[in-house]
DNA sequence: TACTTCACG
DNA sequence: GACGTACGTGAAGTAC
């Protein structure tokens, strides 16, 4: 498929548009679940849907067929409705796990039959239709559409009428009239009234199709209708007319079709191109499809293609030019068969490839781990197993290559510029999957070039998805497990410690090998993983709380926050004088001079030649010396308190205001963390470099740390933070009665707790016993144990186990989710939280200590696990509700988001923002109990936290 | 590189 | 009856 033929659009021609997100979920719902037999990929909707394709194509001739066509597909579920009334469609079922992943398969099978397809972020498929519909009548051309959706109908007219294909039936303004009880023209505002329940709009109560129809024939228009209700006999049918009229004219906003979507592409491009045998026959092989291909194969006079056993061959196998043909199925990694792409030409045929296929694994190469600041050198593609290449871009001379000018790039690499340009195309086509291993770094690489990588899948992800708790994710250990297969370490390119060179003075040949298996491995990878998703039930995990976070992310760690470099820096100056102050007091106090930084030379002083007692050593018979400890000797000696102190501020000093400032970017002028999507087992997200995910706050002294992230001049810095998210969703999951009842009454809930357990009223209540309530709801959260417990109150073991027998008693629930939770563990391997996301605890069975780990943690996942999924709901629902206003999502600490926002927006976006951290469960789960978000604004981080 | 300590939720 | 424990992270510094 080329893709490049065109033919002007006007009098005499005839565009046909096809709902393709209509015929898909027909498709879906006609057949059984089917699945490839090769590998378990479902693929019943696709195949009901190319049957439907085919049928249609078959039937495309006589005097109504079509000189142009394209089939319209939805793209995302949130649009412009979204922000007129956020409920809109909003009570629609989620999709079948086994629904998405063929969605992406549906484009590639429009393609294949040489058949546009078009879908527009924010815009339904109806949108889309409509302006292609009006562009179409304008031109003086005629208009099919293929859909029998009701919601379609309003675009009828004298150049457009509809076809049902379900009851193989023409719809033109008469069946409108039979339908809905006025013209086409008037079917909005009867829509508007009668309202409409599959898509949650509201209309005004009590009006139907019929009443609505009657009264706009009465009054000629809902606008007439309206200013003129008060003149309705009907007292009731007047009285919702009134109060409703607000609500009705919201519904017809909602029902409205939008003609003026912005296209980027033209009627001509439309035009009806015949499919290529090759190709068709080449997809539905693939797929696996013998009696659609047979039907295909005798309609175009040539000879059905053998269906073999699986491999990977696709299209690109079938039409790719001699510079990618394909290798045998299951190569093995074959270096020396990787491509050095240095001429346009090659790029050309690549590019070509990877448009035919519509997926490609994609890589970059660069000098530096820091995404904000690293070079791009070069990126790799690939295809097939085994068929991959590498573009060099940036390579430069090694350093003694050219005593002159060792900074010259090397010869032979094609100028950065004329690769980026024609990639473009293909790196931001939504109709091309890109592929990567942590693709968040490539994506935001590619950004600050210019290119916007879209749509993309991640293999990192997707292992994360499926195998969070078994292993990490990063590629090499995957290639090990997976692929039985070592990649070359980086190591042996660029060396390590302070002899390492940077990616840009690697040899291209050795860069071609390294770089190339990079994106090979990625793309096995992904084709082992991708269609585990269904039966390992996680598809909606990665669909909903995985993939779509990417992008957020992204946004969020180029925005970056302003750190105030003068405020730290006077921090860690007085931080220093009061280091060198305390240190002479602990050599006084100890009576001699040591490394205060040093556990092991404090523990000898403390405990070898001070003697003090009740000193623990570690497993490496070294002195215990942490906080806990040394809090216990303060009272009987100076030297542990000032230790203590001195502690303090080292940590302050190293961690924050010294090590912050150098992360500084010194482009931005701000601080640009990375957010691990894979990081923690539970679903949490992790920060690094630095971890903005610790910054002090618990103590006055380290709250001034939070002090120095600032908001710009005009703006202010907006803190919302969930309440005690975690004992509400462990109220929800374990159906604690009394629990949520307090919740629900927005009690203290620590104080409610020890209410409950020590019966003391809550009017009567102390601080020490409701800080005894609440480690007690902290340790029920982290599995608790009387030892830990016991340890975190400094008291008794059996006083401990006194608590907690009470609290089992008290909240008989508590136990009993305990125990499931354990059980199910033990017989799936796995446990799951409230949306799906699966932890699995390989530990669970073990004997012996580790054992007790690992029933803790699978207390713990689904609850930290669940509060993880909401907080990133709310990130992924937060981008677009926000977008309108100046306003920034900045920063993630677990129940927290942090905002920058211009002031005089500060109001409207903690509106927004708490009301979508609020409602993030629905409406995937409901909770019984209710979320709560607290907010906060200032200057700086501390005062808005 | 392993271990300890300590910052956060 | 004993194991040795509160759950989840990342960074800095010392010691090997």
């Amino acid at each position: 498929m080329t893709g490049k033929e065109t033919a002007p659009f006007g009098k005499g021609s005839h565009l046909h548009l096809i709902d393709g997100s209509a015929y898909i979920f027909r498709a879906y719902h006609a057949l059984p679940p089917l699945t490839r037999k090769s590998d378990g990929l479902p693929i019943g909707a696709v195949a009901g849907f190319c049957a439907m394709l085919q049928r249609y194509v078959e039937n495309n001739n006589g005097p109504e067929a079509a000189t142009h066509i394209a089939v319209i597909f939805d793209k995302g579920s949130i649009t412009f409705r979204n922000d007129i009334y956020p409920e809109y469609k909003a009570h629609r079922p989620p999709l079948p796990e086994d629904l998405r992943p063929q969605f992406p398969l549906t484009r590639a099978a429009t393609a294949a039959f040489n058949i546009a397809y078009k879908e527009i972020e924010g815009f339904e498929a109806d949108d889309i239709i409509a302006t292609l519909a009006r562009e179409a009548a304008e031109a003086g051309g005629r208009v099919t559409v293929i859909s029998s959706d009701k919601d379609l109908m309003q675009l009828v007219g004298p150049a457009v009428c509809m076809f049902d294909p379900m009851k193989n039936k023409l719809i033109d303004a008469d069946g409108v009239i039979e339908k809905f009880g006025v013209a086409p023209d008037r079917v909005v505002d009867v829509q508007a009234l009668a309202g409409d329940s599959v898509d949650n709009v509201p209309g005004a109560p009590g009006i139907g199709i019929k009443t609505a129809a009657q009264l706009i024939g009465e009054y000629g228009d809902l606008d007439n209708l309206l200013a003129n209700a008060a003149q309705i006999k009907q007292p009731k049918r007047r009285e919702t007319l009134i109060n409703f009229a607000d609500q009705i004219r919201v519904s017809r906003r909602l029902v409205q079709l939008d003609a003026q979507v912005p296209l980027d592409f033209t009627l001509a491009d439309l035009v009806l191109r015949a499919p290529e045998p090759e190709v068709l026959l080449g997809f539905l092989t693939e797929m696996e499809f013998r009696n659609i291909s047979k039907r295909v194969a005798d309609k175009m006079g040539v000879d059905a293609p053998m269906i073999a056993a699986a491999t990977a061959k696709g299209i690109a196998e079938k039409s790719a030019p001699k510079t990618v043909a394909p290798p045998p199925p299951d190569a093995p990694i074959d270096h020396a068969a990787y491509v050095n792409i240095n001429t346009p030409e090659m790029l050309a045929d690549w590019i070509d490839a990877i448009r035919a296929q519509g997926y490609v694994a994609f890589d970059t190469e660069t000098t530096s781990l820091d995404e904000m600041q690293a070079e791009l050198v070069g990126v790799s593609l690939a295809l097939v197993p085994g068929r991959a290449a590498y573009i060099p871009l940036g390579h430069r001379m090694a350093a003694g290559d050219d005593l002159f000018a060792d900074n010259r790039l090397t010869e032979g690499q094609l100028p950065l510029e004329v690769v980026l340009n024609a990639l473009r195309p293909v790196l931001e086509d939504p109709a091309v999957l890109k592929i990567g291993q942590n693709i968040k770094y490539d994506v935001k690489i590619m950004a600050r070039y210019g290119v916007h990588l879209a749509p993309v899948d991640d293999t990192m992800l997707l292992s994360y998805a499926l195998h969070a708790g078994l292993h990490n994710h990063g590629m090499d250990e995957l290639s090990e497990r997976y692929l039985n297969h070592r990649p070359i370490p980086i190591k042996e390119l660029i060396g390590s410690g302070k002899s390492a060179v940077t990616f840009d003075h690697v040899p291209v040949e050795k860069a071609v090998a390294y770089a190339a298996e990079d994106a090979d491995i990625t793309l096995r990878l992904w084709q082992h993983f991708k269609p585990q998703l269904p039966q390992s039930r996680v598809t909606t995990v990665y669909e909903t709380l995985e993939r779509p976070l990417i992008p957020v992310l992204t946004r969020m760690e180029m925005a970056g926050v302003q750190v105030d470099r003068d405020t730290l820096s006077r921090m860690s100056n007085a931080f220093a004088q009061k280091m060198v102050q305390l240190e002479e007091e602990i050599h006084a106090a100890a009576g001699r001079s040591f490394n205060v930084g040093s556990p092991k030379q404090l523990g000898e002083i403390l405990f070898d030649e001070m003697g003090f007692q009740g000193g623990v050593k570690g497993k490496n018979g070294a002195w215990g010396t942490g906080a806990d400890v040394l809090e216990d000797l303060a009272t009987e000696h100076a030297l542990p308190g000032l230790i203590l102190d001195w502690r303090q501020v080292a940590k302050l000093k190293s961690t924050y205001t010294d090590a912050l400032q150098d992360h500084i970017n010194p482009d931005s002028g701000r601080v640009h963390t990375s957010y691990s999507i894979a990081g923690a087992n539970t679903g949490r997200l992790a920060s690094t470099d630095p971890n903005l995910q610790n910054i002090p706050v618990r103590t006055e002294e380290g709250r001034r740390i939070r002090g120095a992230f600032v908001a710009p001049a005009g703006k202010v810095l907006v803190s919302l933070d969930y309440s005690q998210i975690e004992l509400r969703i462990l109220a929800q999951i374990a159906q604690i009665d009394a629990l949520k009842e307090a919740f629900q009454q927005g009690l203290d809930i620590h104080a409610a707790t020890a209410s409950e357990m020590f019966n003391v009223p809550l009017d009567q209540m102390t601080p020490e016993i409701r800080r005894q309530a609440k480690a007690i709801n902290f340790g029920v959260i982290y599995g608790i144990s009387a030892f830990g417990l016991a340890r975190n109150l400094r008291i008794p073991r059996d006083r401990a186990q006194g608590f907690i027998d009470r609290y089992f008693e008290r909240f008989p629930g508590i136990r009993a989710y305990m125990d499931q939770t354990i059980a199910f563990a033990k017989e799936n391997g796995h446990v799951r939280t409230l949306f799906g996301r699966r932890i699995n605890t390989p530990e669970i069975n073990a004997k012996g200590p580790h054992a007790g780990f690992a029933r803790r943690a699978a207390i713990n996942a689904p609850i930290q696990g669940t509060a993880a999924d909401i907080i990133r709901r709310a990130m992924i629902q937060m981008d677009p509700a926000i977008a309108h206003l100046p306003a920034r999502m900045l920063l993630q600490v677990h129940d927290e988001l942090l905002f920058e926002v211009e002031e005089n927006a500060a109001d409207e976006l903690t509106a927004i923002a708490k009301r979508i951290m609020e409602g993030a469960a629905d409406p995937a789960v409901h909770l019984d109990i209710k979320l709560v978000v607290d907010a906060g604004r200032g200057q700086n981080w501390a005062e808005a936290h």
